[in-house]
DNA sequence: ATTTGCTAGTGTATTTTTTACACTAATAAA
DNA sequence: TTTATTAGTGTAAAAAATACACTAGCAAAT
């Protein structure tokens, strides 16, 4: 057998991108680094890989130390192993996507930071290491995800309005949707249960709460599924020319 | 500083899921093991990363190595990290699909296996480590692809009929496709350049020749770009219904 | 020379979905 | 009672998807 120990001289960590929606605009959660290198610096949470822990079980536990949740939706990414990323030696980083809650979300006194906090999504830059093309992945991800499948949820507490769901969508995907439509589309999919409850202390029409129909959106998976949104047309004619020799083939079933 | 000697033990590898196309059929390109572990059986092509190379550049080499084939699509899917996944230590895999036109594909003398060979990827079955598990990952990435990008052009010969593309995607979608529809689909789409020319040597009427036109293609990635698939209806009831509450939410822009 | 078998390729009516836009409804504060 | 503000609806018109039956062109068989 030839000798592979040459090979066994690298880590590996995990990097999470925690995704929160709070006051009409996605969020990213960061920590501040305590520790050379990039002391100081804003950085995604993460952690070294232990010798006996899968990646997902390490994406998990990152996740709990920082915030107490355990059951929240996440998913590995892609990985990043730029030779000379790290200063300590060989380290590749599996990077992941969570979505939480921001309203069950506390800072834990256990935490890996000196401090967590939330960042507007599109206001983040100068993050340690390369963390900064980890979020834009992430981010490209989120996007492409919650075309086509109801994650957004994930980001909503558990009663939301239409109005609510819309300004989600709009943040995630940088668009303007057009009222009407997107509630003719969201309704038709019969994901969403009607509390027939309304909002209180609004000073203005209360709006209806609905609730995410988990039982149902398990069914749909069973059986093909497809979700997307359209954004208003432009009217812009070169614009126009493209979009309209676009061509879809779905496959349902 | 605290001291992260004891990670930096670990190993990894890039393993490719390359697939051809090739008599109606989807294929993937094995190699038989030549070591331990798992010698004799089937495997992905793969190598570990050197201490001084991006996983990109490993992937591109195993490919290379194996192939000869330079310029092909290749992209990173992702990685599996399971504690005893390999009996050297622990060695995590970062997983790449790879297209490439079966007709350019030569065995390299130089190979790092014993041999190496297309295999349907409809028959494929215990392969080495947990290859299963990547060739299926690749394989549900490469059929979730295959419907929003036109990536299905890199599996056939530069000039091939309409005919022969819709073959692909069925095989891809493992669906049927209604022929009409699907041609009508594609050429609106203007991604093909009609050659004027047409099959040789077949008992019927000679079918026309198109080639991809990437160039245009390149200009849609810039506007915004959609591409999917309709198979035909069902008429089970049972699916229809839950077909018809499908809802979808473009964005084009 | 004609017929047969086969695959290439087209026309189009119908249904479904998307899009656009203007309308009505309900609440608190003025 | 009016105003401001957001919630929520009706629907016509356009576009896209679907289904299905048709015609076209070639070689081999008769």
């Amino acid at each position: 057998m030839t000798n592979f120990d040459g090979f066994f001289k690298s880590a590996f960590t995990v990097d999470n991108v925690i995704f929160g929606f709070d006051e009409g605009d996605l969020k990213v959660l960061l920590i501040k680094r305590g520790e050379e290198p990039y002391f100081g610096y804003w950085a995604l949470p993460g952690h070294f890989v232990y010798q006996e822990e899968d990646l997902d079980t390490a994406a998990i536990r990152v996740l709990r130390e920082l915030t107490g949740l355990n059951n929240v939706y996440l998913e590995q990414v892609s990985t990043f192993g730029a030779v000379h990323r790290h200063s300590f030696g060989r380290v590749i980083t599996v990077a992941y996507c969570s979505l939480i809650k921001i309203s069950n979300y506390t800072i834990q006194p256990s935490s890996i930071a000196l401090q967590a906090q939330w960042h507007s999504v599109s206001k983040v830059e100068n993050l340690a290491f390369d963390h900064i093309a980890i979020l834009q992945a992430c981010f490209a991800r989120l996007k492409w995800l919650v075309r086509y499948r109801p994650v957004g949820f994930e980001l909503l507490p558990p009663k939301f309005t239409l109005t609510e769901l819309q300004h989600l969508y709009e943040a995630i995907l940088e668009t303007k949707l057009e009222k009407r439509n997107f509630r003719k589309k969201i309704l038709s999919m019969d994901l969403l249960i009607d509390l027939v409850e309304t909002q209180e202390g609004v000073a203005h029409r209360p709006a209806r709460l609905y609730k995410f129909d988990r039982k149902r959106y398990q069914k749909f998976l069973a059986g093909g599924f497809s979700f997307e949104l359209k954004e208003t047309r432009k009217k812009d004619p070169q614009t126009k020319k493209i979009a309209s020799s676009v061509a879809k083939i779905n496959v349902r079933g």
